[in-house]
RNA sequence: GGGGGAGUGUCCCGAGUGGCAAAGGGGGCGGACUGUAAAUCCGCUGGCUUAGCCUUCGUAGGUUCGAGUCCUACCUCCCCCA
């Protein structure tokens, strides 16, 4: 749908050359308010997570480009939304989290931001608040009678997510139900408090977002926009960012800058260009270069979406010891003493340590048992050694020049068990 | 309220008739091949002090040498009737 439409505006523009954009309720009356330089917008995120992961990025980075083109970002904390639950997109309902839950998981999601945009009191300045500021305190009968009354059911029911949900003949509890109602009032309200006229999200948050807009109209608002993202998935058709290791979290302390910069490594191929386009701030020109590097050149491109995206989030500093690492690893099969470490107590040492429990120690198999099945399978090496006894014991003369033992799962997991 | 059906390995779907650590998928992980890619092929995919032991089939009891399988009660969900 987007393709016809040219956009004056730089930032839609810039958004629809690096492949952001999915729906868009209004393009054109969107692309004039952006270009009147005066667009605000928002986007939402649950507190349902102790950290914001990857699939999550697609959208700060619109906020990203929002500031740059001379927007205003709102990145709405769902304090209060997460009290009840999104359904889209879920077949089942979720357990109700805590004020407590939600509240520390707010503290963890909210730092990121700062990575990304510029926040302050000024025009162009991001701001983060929480939606439980007007959610939590709301009353019901007049919250029915100034909202609910300009919010049709039928037009509810009608929604994929609903549809979904009852054609599939699964519970959708009335608490679910009003998710999107109360979404539907955060932007109503973002209007009034800031002037927001747009919210983005992901492809999913469409019917959610159209509420709001229409609402909007309702209430007699102005002119409210919604735009949307499509949902990025890899060549093969996977969702992004799940591995079984678990999500890929943009917290330093659920994941580290190196496995972060090593999922961007492991791009598949046909990623890599779309990868640099959504994830990266890269020229245009500097993409479409990299993405026609063919056969192993294309490594060449990975390591360089790796180092921007692992830049962005965590910093180039983190970046460059976290390719530094790689390299030393991969090309040069060294040991480097960056990789994650894992302090055990030097007596274990002296004592002899089973490789078993070494590894479940290093925390890179789950149990025991994975560890025998993975040494059945050759997967499981000790100093570049295949384990082929599951009763080998290691002791002080494993020990390398570092005063290190490197123990690794597969070609690609490696970490270090330093004595102390 | 009456009648019928369903809940299986804590990732998901899903066989399962008294001998079951439980078929088969998907997903995931590992190996081979490569370029730290994809595709393909192979292996693994409850826990432990692993010739063995322990815990799993909605929950709690019962029958039996032995129960996912039979009986009873309860919980949850779905369908039909009212």
């Amino acid at each position: 749908m987007t393709d016809a439409f040219h956009p004056r505006s730089d930032f839609l523009a810039t958004l629809q050359q690096r492949g952001f954009i999915h729906q868009c309720s209004n393009f054109e009356a969107l692309d004039e308010k952006a270009l009147s330089g005066s667009l605000i917008a928002y986007v939402g995120y649950d507190c349902t997570a102790p950290s914001l992961h990857i699939g999550n990025l697609v959208s700060i980075m619109m906020l990203h480009w929002l500031q740059k083109g001379g927007g205003k970002p709102i990145a709405l904390m769902g304090g209060g939304t997460s009290m009840v639950g999104d359904p889209s997109g879920k077949d089942q309902t979720r357990k109700l989290l805590t004020v407590a839950q939600i509240d520390a998981n707010k503290a963890g999601i909210r730092k990121v931001f700062s990575r990304f945009m510029t926040f302050g009191e000024g025009g162009t300045d991001a701001i983060m608040p929480d939606n439980a500021e007007w959610l939590a305190k709301l009353n019901y009968i007049e919250f029915l009678r100034e909202i609910g009354s300009h919010l049709s059911v039928n037009r509810m029911l009608a929604m994929d997510s609903v549809k979904l949900r009852l054609a599939r003949e699964q519970e959708l509890s009335f608490l679910e139900f009003n998710y999107m109602c109360l979404q539907a009032y955060d932007f109503v309200e973002l209007h009034r408090r800031y002037g927001c006229t747009a919210q983005m999200g992901g492809s999913d948050q469409w019917g959610n977002i159209i509420q709001g807009v229409e609402l909007g109209r309702r209430l007699g608002a102005a002119q409210l926009f919604a735009l949307t993202a499509p949902l990025i998935t890899t060549a093969s058709g996977a969702k992004m960012g799940k591995t079984a290791a678990g999500a890929i979290w943009l917290d330093a302390a659920l994941l580290s800058p190196y496995d972060y910069w090593q999922f961007w490594r492991n791009t598949e191929d046909s990623d890599v260009g779309r990868f640099l386009r959504l994830f990266t701030l890269l020229p245009l020109d500097e993409i479409s270069r990299l993405e026609t590097l063919g056969g192993a050149e294309i490594n060449e491109a990975k390591k360089i979406l790796a180092n921007e995206a692992t830049g962005l989030l965590h910093g180039a500093e983190a970046a460059q010891s976290a390719a530094e690492t790689a390299r030393r690893t991969f090309e040069e099969g060294a040991l480097a003493e960056s990789l994650p470490t894992v302090d055990v107590p030097g007596a274990e040492f002296d004592a002899g340590l089973g490789v078993l429990a070494a590894f479940v120690r290093a925390g890179l198999v789950a149990s025991t048992g994975e560890a025998r099945r993975q040494i059945r399978g050759g997967g499981l090496r000790v100093n570049d050694e295949v384990v082929a006894d599951e009763r080998a014991i290691i002791g002080r003369d494993a020990l390398g020049a570092a005063g290190v033992v490197k123990l690794s799962f597969g070609r690609k997991k490696h970490v270090l068990l330093r004595p102390n």
